[in-house]
DNA sequence: GAGTATTAGCTAATGGCATTAGCAAAAGCT
DNA sequence: AGCTTTTGCTAATGCCATTAGCTAATACTC
């Protein structure tokens, strides 16, 4: 019954992607910090100690879903921004995804973005992908001061925390006060569009 | 010995004190939601049930905290706004006061702003002072826009939530990547200081 | 000052949690 | 078929929040 190279490791790996799942579940009902293992074993139909064979501890299915998350918005900036030239309008096309995503995904976006859980620490290997969103972003201004739509200092050191930090606030705030609006309803994810033009009002070109 | 109308309340109220102070040691070494009555208890050297005489859940802690909070940072921006009168000008002080403020009570400004505990929701008395918080910038605003120092959009549903947002955005940046720079160091709150400029740039006086 | 009510502490107990140890059955491999 | 690896289980440990019930001290009343 050897059809397949190794059924068992993918047994394994489907189990793990459904812990995950749970996970999610319950941190979506308990608060990210809520998670507990003895819920989720209940859910998968399995006393709590057996989870343990698919991750060692609480913290590391944390750290599984750091990382899956930081791919997911990776994966959608980078998306959204694909079909434009680097520029402004690329820009805010990876601001509205990446709000999109994370009002879609909030529990996994709070786990990456706010460190809710005590103890909890992403591991290097779960962290590195972030490195990759902000080279993301800081290759988009850049191309939006080469287009001439952004003021050269937009690219230095306070413009990409300025950008950064923008459309952190943004959420940040949509989350905190009306976590349920779409994110085109919101009263403050609804302003996303308008952050390339903000930008250009604080950096204009020349 | 009823020198005092009532010592025991006195008594009670500095014990429900230095309860509260300690809750805000554990929270800074053990995160916002690893606060442990068993561990405040054993720092107040007394066992852990005692605490249910001065507190009636770790719920009604956090509470507490909340309130105490809510009042502390309204007290902060509104006095840094004292001295000059409403507008652009308050509003920077306001600004800066209430990151630097922030950047002193992570723990609380954490509890404050972003909800990392399950299953704990203010109490509506403890909430009430947020209404006053957003009044007191709101009014700095329309004082701004009342001195022609912005276009009177800015006092409007849209100039309101950017200009919450604006401080919200460099802050949580920076509890985020720096938490423990200090407030005119950090990367991101050093650039509070111009988060007037940036309003006056994005809503021009007509 | 004696008596009474209130308060503040204690210990013991309950039920939950994460995690570890050790055992038994199942699944795959040779 | 026999061996190894994997996956599940139960039992146990030590933590937690919280409740119940008791005792000593404290303050108030007469």
């Amino acid at each position: 019954m050897a059809d397949i190279p190794d059924r068992r490791a993918r047994r394994r790996a489907e189990t793990q992607d459904e812990i995950l799942g749970l996970a999610l579940g319950v941190m979506a009902e308990e608060g990210v910090a809520g998670l507990s293992m003895s819920t989720v074993a209940r859910r998968l139909g399995v006393q709590p100690p057996s989870l343990y064979r698919y991750f060692p501890s609480r913290t590391a299915v944390y750290d599984a879903l750091f990382e899956r998350g930081q791919r997911q918005y990776l994966d959608a900036v980078r998306r959204a921004a694909e079909p434009h030239p680097p520029g402004l309008r690329a820009l805010g096309a990876s601001y509205e995804a990446g709000a999109q995503w994370i009002m879609d995904n909030q529990v996994l976006a709070q786990l990456l973005f706010w460190r809710p859980v005590p103890g909890f620490a992403p591991s290097p290997q779960a962290y590195a992908p972030a490195l990759d969103i902000h080279a993301h972003f800081a290759g988009l201004i850049r191309g939006a001061v080469e287009r001439g739509e952004l003021h050269p200092d937009a690219a230095g050191d306070d413009g990409l925390a300025l950008a950064a930090s923008l459309i952190a606030g943004l959420v940040s705030q949509q989350l905190a006060n009306e976590p349920d609006a779409g994110c085109t309803e919101g009263r403050y994810t609804r302003l996303v569009p308008r952050l390339p033009g903000v930008l250009a009002s604080v950096y204009p070109p020349s």
